[in-house]
DNA sequence: ATCTATATGTCAACCGGTTGACATATTCAT
DNA sequence: ATGAATATGTCAACCGGTTGACATATAGAT
């Protein structure tokens, strides 16, 4: 560090690097990016001055050149959810890995939260997305030539989705209920406006409840939903939740109306979260494969990066069926 | 967007809306910056072009030139915790309103993760950073003169540290085991060699059970803790553990071994998270104030980064007791 | 001694913005 | 008509790296 004037403090650059160990600006980017013949002399003498003067290369000045910052832009509604959140963790921990750093946004779900994230991200020449926010309709997916890949959501035609098999899911959790003896079995979703591969979840429920001559009953998540549907029926024996959050707050509902689980109600989840599995450990539920999720996202959008052509769109990972006390 | 050659899309640039707009590309600058003297024919002119063109400044370019990138990191131990999970979420929220984004580092609690960490923000020159990840003695967070600011986390000395009245939150706890009664209560708490405020959770509890003239224990989280904190204490009444997590975890083992609760024993837990309160409402804890704490952090952040002093180190908030079933 | 191949290093342009210094045009007062 | 003030815009240097083109030195071959 060198003091210019009072106060100001100028970092240490690569000139400064030069000048200690006598050399050009070449040849100490030369030694630090392995490139060119350098004797060995002059390559010590270039990482002794470095190790001196604590360098730091600037890499904000190495991505303009280079047109490439190794970030990747995460756009998600929330890191306060425990799928979320867990999901988050592998992509960073992944990317890491790659030597990829990661920018973070949380949209909570709203649109022009999200159209602004995804501007910001272009501004700041990310190297690509991967999304898994909770709108749709954002045109700006689109017309970018950028590496992009979605989770659990259909962000346009050709850019890849990568989820857990929902179906599978949907159709194991119904199955279970239906198993355990359940007579009147609801549904709880989320919206399906929302091109959402979750969707297939609530289709499943329904196909394996007329296959087996039950009549499918879905309730969309919004305010006082699961007293609404406690109060219109009664006789609900069970329930599958679309999320262990949802499932959590019905077992609750469930208790303040003095109903037994699993003897009077079945309840069963989806997502099998680690913090979940702590927390609420005796919740039956689908468990997603989070890391393994993780894992296909990143290896998608690196063969993008890296200009490798992959004609997979849709990718389906297998779930878990986690048989709990609350069926 | 223009194309140079095959297959390599150029992005458009300021001159490219410089072309448009038939003007210079200073000029193009200065209406975009709302800069000097420019009539409203040009203005416009030159809005039109960035309209057409669908121009998105080179936030990189920007930032080398300005010496800011308005970007703050974050280094915490995972977001798959709902405790981090929470307050990632409060902080890039923030962050976001204040016009900053964020880099997000999940330190797993390694040291070497959390220093390499470190020097990859400081090489993408980020504004500031919020670290609350779990280690010590991380030299390099000393000789950087970066807005720095510590959550629940000793850097070093001159470095603020927010954190919840953890202190209050031990005592709280502990007084609440001793007034339902509780006989043999034990403490089960992080590695006390990790510099953390969390320690006064500790301290507190030993002041309060030796001023009841209890004998206080405490057990160190590690393998099969909770298993041969049973063993070891067959007649435990009361359990205060250091965090939500933990205490389910408890509350798990002691179902396992029919202890009931809250008849036989007692259970407090420590962070009173959304996910927690949703996924195991029944749990007596302490609450944090976690977004009031995302607020403050990024106050004295925003402080550091505008060049306003601020003597105060150490701030602590206040802790809300939630009375469960567990106690 | 001359020529070529191999080492080693320097120069300067470039990435895409920003901005101080400067040039020109227009308006207004004297 | 002249000078000063105001309005409008251009030029070129700069941020801190990277890299192709080029210069020089040394070694080895003929």
């Amino acid at each position: 560090m060198r003091k210019i004037n009072e106060n100001e403090i100028q970092k240490v650059k690569l000139d400064d690097v030069a000048d200690k160990a006598g050399v050009s600006r070449t040849t100490v980017s030369r030694v630090l990016n392995n490139r060119g013949y350098i004797s060995d002399k002059t390559r010590q003498k270039v990482h002794e001055a470095v190790e001196l003067l604590n360098y730091q290369p600037n890499e904000i000045a190495r991505s303009l050149f280079i047109k490439k910052t190794f970030i990747i832009g995460l756009i998600f509604p929330t890191t306060n959810n425990p799928f979320y959140g867990q999901l988050i963790f592998h992509l960073e921990n992944i990317c890491e890995s790659f030597g990829y750093r990661v920018l973070l946004c949380n949209s909570q779900g709203r649109e022009d939260k999200e159209r602004n994230y995804l501007k910001m991200l272009l501004r700041h020449q990310v190297d690509g997305i991967i999304a898994g926010a909770h709108n749709r309709g954002i045109e700006e997916y689109n017309n970018q030539h950028l590496p992009l890949v979605g989770i659990d959501r259909f962000l346009s035609k050709n850019i890849p989705v990568v989820s857990s098999d929902n179906y599978d899911g949907g159709k194991k959790a119904t199955q279970l209920l239906i198993d355990k003896g359940c007579k009147q079995i609801i549904h709880i979703n989320g919206s399906p406006s929302l091109e959402t591969p979750a969707n297939l979840r609530r289709e499943a429920y329904e196909d394996v409840m007329k296959e087996n001559e039950f009549h499918p009953r879905t309730y969309i998540i919004g305010d006082n939903v699961i007293e609404k549907l406690f109060d219109e029926n009664p006789n609900v024996d069970g329930i599958f939740a679309s999320d262990d959050l949802i499932a959590a707050n019905v077992i609750r509902e469930a208790k303040r109306r003095n109903r037994n689980i699993p003897d009077d109600l079945k309840v069963i989840g989806y997502d099998g979260t680690e913090t979940t599995r702590i927390l609420l450990p005796e919740l039956s539920t689908i468990q997603q494969p989070v890391k393994e999720i993780a894992d296909l996202a990143i290896k998608l959008l690196m063969k993008q990066i890296n200009g490798e052509s992959e004609p997979q769109i849709e990718w389906k990972l297998p779930i878990k069926l986690i048989k709990g006390e609350t069926t």
